[in-house]
DNA sequence: TGCTGGCACTCGGTAGAATTGAGTGCTAAC
DNA sequence: GTTAGCACTCAATTCTACCGAGTGCCAGCA
């Protein structure tokens, strides 16, 4: 029976099996449902009679693409059936409507860059129904233009530190003894004299000296770079996770994504993974995450001047309108990019 | 039949109708079944035959405190029925596991203000398993410690005000106009002398003229007031919103409650409204959000020297278990008022 | 008068049997 | 190599019967 088999890593298949794999894919991405022979025989592109299409299937369940879910029902595509279909995909174009929405939305939003990335996020949720993500990347070269040490009371300080790419990081500090106005202001001038122009990788000289304002410098510089092996200076904005609960079926599901969701880190972990790896989709079991072996990832870097700047991503079920979903989130990354990137030679307008 | 109608708008229930009405609510809390009148009749607290039981919930219906999702079935309670017995719950006590998770947590957590109740707000959620909600009100006095403005490029320009509460605020401007470091510098300087000591609610006297300066200086106290109406500047953290998923049946109910967490402004008025009304739980429609009739919403206002600096909340089924739910959310709520409002007597420890 | 035991009744839930039908694998013929 | 035909499989559906938890009502009892 196995005579003639082909290469099983071979990447790509013979014409017939592809569309028919495409077939299974699309059809079951919008029904939902296991996809008979017969269906597959009817759609435009296969021209073969679904007894042919039965013994091609047999072989691309065999060489992993489909599985069935019980004998006397249709087929599903395996993670590795989606794999397949998405990489063959030619890319598709966004909607008008959409594209408008996009454009206009970029032509109205106003406000810091939290507020922008975290509405974008909502706006990619509601173009697509799936969960969207946005994370901007906080650039660990950023020099810093500004550090200002800030009397709260004699016991709390407050070290606020602003960063060339306009990102703003606080940190408190709590020192032993008391601090008065004039003490506060000197340390603020050391530090402003000792920091700008650093970024958080640069080694600096703290002073040595044992008085106060040299303790409250030491302070500050050293809680400022305990700000780098966190890796959470990096913002997250998730848009759109009630979009969850639709997406997939088990309560148990949804829980499980809806925890992982929840946790921030794992989050941004995911989308730089995958694009350190160069993978814009993720499916099933490819992203990693147990919990999340039912959804699959898309991520768009947002790049501005060659610097990655952050992504945006999307998530959805495995069988997820793959098309519409990569065209909305490279659309919009795109459109992040000029956002942030283009008004630096425009005026703003 | 209507004989002997009690007083359908009486608060108070005849004893045995109330002890009828506790064991229906707190056994349909443990089960999530409807209750039937033998294991009523065979709780402690009752002390007469089912058939008493039977009689005594059919007036119970009638008042509108049970209800019967059909013939034949025990009884749920309504949310009237729920109101009763939480108005009729004395308060719980945390148990001790718990209680010394709350200590141990609050004897940890270090960070800025942020951090912390972001982390509070999954503490609570994992103490209770339901959704917590933690909101950090925003001193609408709280004084201006340092306003500063910081020169990003030509056209960007970052107003960072610092708060005496400790608050962060920043605003970019994006001036029509090319400024160079001198123009920010006494633009900074001036604010500065404009802005200390003022809190947001306080008219400042900007300088008229039409040079550069003088428009930068407006445009940063323009933005900065224009923080006032928006209201958002509340923070929220929302912890455990995977509890959602596990708290409701239907994935349309899901789905809703968790369209309404997405909404953050949404969330904080809810809480708003129920301090406002010295409402310490809402039950069903109480509310006063359609989508979120399912459930019960448990407030604790955060008080720090007699003044309101946020509210602890959780979100979770009617059927939820109000006693635990309430004791955890008033200790946290404690705790949290101690953790920012008692160390300013003390040295941080 | 109020409580209770007894009883007929209701009706959702479950279990089992029968039926349906979508879809399969195989094979023989084209 | 493709296809029509056919026997077969099996989840889903429908129907039936039945069980039993729970009710409402009533007559008798304290």
């Amino acid at each position: 029976m196995a005579r003639r088999a082909t290469n099983p890593a071979s990447t790509d298949l013979d014409p017939r099996k592809a569309t028919i794999l495409e077939a299974v894919v699309s059809e079951h991405i919008d029904t939902a449902q296991p996809v008979g022979s017969s269906s597959v025989a009817s759609s435009a592109d296969v021209a073969v009679s679904p007894a042919t299409v039965r013994s091609e299937m047999v072989s691309l369940e065999r060489e992993g693409y489909l599985a069935q879910p019980h004998t006397s029902a249709g087929r599903i595509p395996t993670d590795k059936g989606y794999r397949y279909f998405v990489d063959h995909l030619r890319s598709g174009v966004l909607g008008a409507v959409q594209q408008q929405q996009v454009s206009d939305f970029f032509a109205n939003v106003r406000g810091e860059v939290e507020d922008v990335l975290e509405q974008t996020s909502t706006l990619l949720s509601h173009m697509t129904s799936y969960t969207a993500v946005v994370v901007g990347a906080t650039n660990t070269h950023a020099s810093i233009l500004s550090a200002q040490l800030v009397n709260i009371d004699a016991h709390h300080q407050l070290l606020v530190s602003v960063f060339s790419d306009g990102s703003v990081i606080k940190h408190s500090l709590n020192p032993h003894f008391d601090v008065d106005y004039e003490t506060c202001a000197e340390a603020s001038r050391q530090l402003n004299a000792l920091l700008i122009g650093t970024t958080l990788e640069t080694q600096v000289q703290v002073p040595s000296r044992h008085d106060h304002v040299a303790m409250l410098v030491r302070d500050a510089v050293s809680s400022l770079h305990a700000e780098q092996p966190t890796t959470d200076g990096d913002m997250v904005f998730i848009g759109g996770s009630s979009h969850v609960a639709d997406s997939f079926d088990g309560v148990e599901t949804v829980r499980k994504v809806l925890a992982i969701l929840e946790q921030e880190l794992l989050v941004v972990s995911l989308v730089q993974d995958m694009l350190a790896k160069g993978l814009s989709v993720a499916i099933g079991s490819e992203n990693g995450f147990e919990p999340l072996s039912a959804c699959a990832v898309i991520v768009a870097p947002v790049t501005i001047d060659g610097e990655r700047a952050g992504a945006v991503g999307l998530l959805g079920p495995t069988r997820m309108k793959y098309q519409e979903a990569m065209a909305a989130a490279s659309a919009v990354s795109q459109h992040l990019a000029h956002h942030f990137g283009g008004d630096e030679e425009h005026a703003d307008h």
